[in-house]
DNA sequence: ATAGTAAATGAATGGTTATTCATTTTTCGA
DNA sequence: TCGAAAAATGAATAACCATTCATTTACTAT
């Protein structure tokens, strides 16, 4: 009957996508008001939703706030997991879409990117967000570090260690989204790309163009 | 009277000293309890004075948080501004010792680290917070940049770019930092060192060792 | 259609916390 | 030594906010 039913409007929704839609306006109002402002109410209006749904859907505050830094972490090793699974790619081209991603739209989103950062910000007092975190970096780590090894091989490159080329991937791609988070009109996305690939040309040149 | 009276007890003391008493005691607290759920009172039982000091001192909160950022701010453009500025020093030993001090204990502190990290969370939704990172940002990285291209030109590095190799190093210490903040037991100081030193030694192979 | 169930609402509750300010303590010049 | 001014205190206040739950709304199976 009537116009449309247009997007998940009011109810009708499963559990699940309604859990999402939170953690969706949980990523946005940590963008807009930082962690330490942020309310309960900031969310569910945010999510054009009532004041105790985020209790129905989470328990407490606090499980929101894991669920989103989860879902972020989930959501950042999975694409990396599928390109490091792909069998149709040589090894430096997933090295090469390993950086593509870390600096494509999907990852440095400036509202996800503030997110990181508000929950790294507060990993020393909360052990809970610490895990997540250490979690999902082990894992990555050691893809890339494998990676890395297998192109030194390939690529007869005697003077190469993987783990210190890895350790130093990583820190500097960290360190480039705090840029682009806090220097949004200095650094652009495209910038950040160049000088990652920059540092893998210092190591792989034969791969790589600065 | 009676014994002696030993240290800042009390009473006693200028305005400065407990300004800068109750910024330490933040330090602490900011690291030990998140910047989101710090309160008044932690901040004023951990200095051992009453509640109102901190509004006596600094009005509010907030500006006692923004005056304890400009602090660790302050605190380490000026350490490295003495290096600059040390007519003793060439321009290879002003760029080892800017490596030294990024990785000094007094700089990676983790208690200050925490502290950068929470305020870093927090800038896109605080102007006020991101402009005092941005402008010590934009300070350093004037003269680092400096010093690279005078190394260029006394080491004849033809293919190196200042301007990059400044951004890419600056990226680098602040990843490694964010490492030395959340994985302390997987990377030490004097390991992050050594990869900050890795990069450096690609740039400018003859003044620098891996 | 309808009853039964599940989802969602939002006003009320209770705990927390920044800030205020009347009072107390300390300092210091005369 | 004394008195005025400055510094510090901490109990009281008022605002805020996460959580609860009785009630309402929507969905589903019969």
């Amino acid at each position: 009957m009537a116009a449309a039913k247009h997007s998940a409007s009011k109810r009708s929704v499963s559990a699940q996508a309604r859990r999402k839609q939170l953690i969706m306006a949980t990523i946005k109002c940590i963008a807009q008001k930082g962690l330490s402002a942020l309310t309960m109410a900031d969310i569910t209006t945010e999510a054009g939703l009532s004041q105790g749904i985020v209790n129905l859907h989470f328990q407490s505050k606090e499980k929101l706030l894991i669920e989103t830094l989860r879902y972020i972490s989930d959501e950042y090793r999975s694409g990396l997991d599928n390109i490091f699974h792909d069998p149709k790619k040589t090894t430096a081209e997933k090295i090469t879409a390993h950086i593509r991603y870390d600096f494509s739209r999907t990852i440095i989103d400036r509202n996800k990117l503030a997110v990181w950062f508000a929950f790294w910000g507060e990993t020393k007092s909360r052990p809970t967000y610490l895990s997540i975190c250490a979690d999902y970096i082990a894992d990555i780590a050691s893809n890339l570090t494998q990676l890395f090894a297998q192109l030194k091989t390939e690529g007869n490159y005697a003077n190469v260690d993987p783990e210190l080329t890895c350790a130093c991937y990583t820190a500097l791609a960290d360190g480039l989204w705090l840029d682009l988070l806090v220097t949004p009109k200095g650094l652009k996305p495209k910038q950040a790309y160049n000088v990652a690939m920059h540092y893998l040309a210092t190591q792989f040149p034969d791969h790589f163009q600065a």
